[in-house]
DNA sequence: GTCGTGACATGCG
DNA sequence: ACGCATGCCACGA
């Protein structure tokens, strides 16, 4: 049998393809989307775990202060601001200004989502 | 079975 | 702004 949460992970895998380029998401909307409230972990896992063929836009995804959730310095943390700012993001101190750039799913997007 | 550890969130000092 | 506690829950030691 599936383990139990396969398909939690494939629906955060699902939304963040959804994320235009320019804008941002953060777990918890991940999380929310995906009918799983107060799972924001679960979103944070699921990226971590995402085969790399799905050419997923993780660094469209920062934590609910729209900072990026990487060790400071890392590989990831420093090719996160590179894709970011390369969208037009801007990125200062590791930080997004969320009110500017958050992604807003219209309704029709909901919709169509498998679930 | 218990415990520590996370690409998290939120509230309190 | 920063640290700490709590809630969350899958994993691995």
């Amino acid at each position: 049998m599936p383990t139990i949460n396969d398909n939690n992970l494939q629906r955060i895998w699902i939304l963040v393809t959804l994320v235009p380029p320019g804008k941002v998401v953060s777990y918890g909307q991940l999380a929310d989307l995906a009918g799983l409230p107060g799972r924001a972990r679960l979103a944070g896992r699921a990226l971590k775990l995402a085969p790399k063929a799905h050419n997923l836009p993780w660094h469209r995804v920062l934590n609910s202060q729209g900072k990026i959730s990487l060790p400071k310095g890392s590989d990831g943390y420093q090719e996160q601001v590179k894709r970011l700012q390369e969208e037009g993001v801007v990125v200062l101190s590791g930080k997004v200004k969320l009110a500017e750039f958050q992604w807003q799913p219209d309704l029709g997007e909901l919709l169509a989502l498998p679930f």
